[in-house]
DNA sequence: ACCGCACCCTGAGCGC
DNA sequence: TGCGCTCAGGGTGCGG
C-alpha cells in the first residue's frame, strides 16, 4: 500500500519521464469515481500541454501542467503508476500469471484496471496509471483554483517535529496510531509507517494520544522521520501492489519490525508480535518493547 | 470538536 | 473444482 516513500519513489522515478513532454494523447478507462475530473474534461485540459514539474505532499502527487494547472494523483490502496514496457509480475493478477511463461511476464498490456494512459510526443514511452481498487484518485485543477484535499492536510511526515505531535494530540482520547494515520495531524503516514514508528518509539498503538509524553512525541517524529528516509532508500516496500515506476521491487518490507508479523517472534526481546483492530486498521505491536 | 464506524472496490485465500 | 465468505485499507462523510 502506498504510504509517503512509495509515493516519493514513485515521484523520483517518474519524473524524468513526465517532465517536460507534452501529452499528445490521454487514454482513459470509463467514468467512475476514480475519476473526480470527467475523462472527457481531463483529456481536454491535458492534450497538447507540456508537464512543467512533478512534486509531492503527504500522498498526493502534484503534476504541474503548462497553463498554470494542476494534476493531481493519489495511489490509494492499490495504484500504480509506471511506463509502458516494465516488467513486474506485480502488474498482473495471480491467475495470468500462473499462466504465463516466465518470458512472456515482461509484457504488460493495459487492462481494464489501467485507468490513465499518457502518450508523449518523439516516442518517448507511455505512463500508465493502474488501479485495481479504484480507491486512488485523479483531479484536474485549472490555474489558481485552490483544493481542498490538499489544505486541510497537516505536516509532512517527513518534516514533523515533536512538538507539532505534542500540540496535536493534547486532551485528545482516540488511540496515538488513529491520530498518526489522520492526515490533517501527519500527511503522507500510513498503516505501514504508523506501526513501525510506534515500535521504534516504544509506544503502543493503543495508548489515548493525550497520554503521550513530549518526549514519546519527539521520539514519534523522530522515528517516522527515520523508517520513512530508509524506505524511500531502499525503495520503499512492496507489500501486495506497490510496484516502482520502473517495475522494480522495494525492499523495505524486509525490514519490518512488527507490521503483518502477528506471532512471530519480536526481533528485539523474543516475545511475540500481537495484533488488533484499531480505527478499522491493523495495527501490531511488541508488548515488551512498547509501553 | 471529536470519535467511531460504514462505505467505496476487487482479488486472494480459506473452509467446506 | 467451485462456491461463498472474510480480509486488506486510504479517505470521506455521517451520526452520536
Amino acid at each position: 500500500m502506498p504510504e509517503l516513500p512509495e509515493v516519493e519513489v514513485t515521484r523520483r522515478r517518474i519524473a524524468p519521464l513526465l517532465v517536460g513532454r507534452r501529452v499528445t494523447r490521454l487514454h482513459t478507462s470509463r467514468p467512475s469515481y476514480f475519476f473526480l475530473t470527467p475523462p472527457l474534461l481531463l483529456r481536454r485540459g491535458l492534450e497538447g500541454r507540456e508537464v512543467r514539474a512533478l512534486t509531492r505532499v503527504g500522498k498526493y502527487l502534484l503534476a504541474e501542467i503548462e497553463g498554470g494547472g494542476r494534476l493531481l494523483l493519489h495511489l490509494g490502496m492499490t495504484g500504480q503508476l509506471f511506463t509502458s514496457g516494465v516488467a513486474s509480475v506485480r502488474l498482473l493478477s495471480a491467475s495470468r500469471r500462473a499462466a504465463l511463461a516466465p518470458e512472456q511476464q515482461a509484457r504488460f498490456e493495459p487492462d481494464r484496471h489501467t485507468h490513465l494512459r499518457f502518450r508523449f510526443e518523439d516516442g518517448a514511452p507511455d505512463v500508465l496509471f493502474r488501479d485495481v481498487r479504484k480507491f486512488g484518485k485523479v483531479q484536474l485543477l485549472g490555474p489558481g483554483e485552490p483544493c481542498a484535499r490538499i489544505e486541510r492536510l497537516g505536516t509532512d511526515a517527513l518534516a514533523v517535529a515533536g512538538a507539532d505531535l505534542f500540540g496535536a494530540t493534547r486532551r485528545r482520547s482516540a488511540a496515538i496510531k488513529t491520530l498518526l494515520l489522520d492526515q490533517a495531524v501527519v500527511a503522507g503516514t500510513g498503516n505501514i509507517y504508523a506501526d513501525e514508528a510506534l515500535f521504534l518509539a516504544g509506544v503502543r498503538p493503543a495508548r489515548p494520544a493525550g497520554r503521550v509524553t513530549r518526549v514519546e512525541c519527539e521520539r514519534i517524529a523522530e522515528a517516522l522521520r527515520r523508517v520513512m528516509l530508509r524506505s524511500i532508500e531502499t525503495g520503499g516496500s512492496s507489500i501486495s501492489d506497490y510496484v516502482a515506476p520502473d517495475g522494480a521491487d522495494g525492499a523495505y518490507q524486509d525490514e519490518r519490525r512488527v507490521y503483518a508479523r502477528t506471532d512471530e517472534p519480536c526481533h528485539a526481546c523474543g516475545r511475540k508480535i500481537l495484533r488488533r483492530v484499531l480505527g478499522q486498521r491493523s495495527a501490531h505491536w511488541c508488548p515488551g518493547c512498547q509501553r
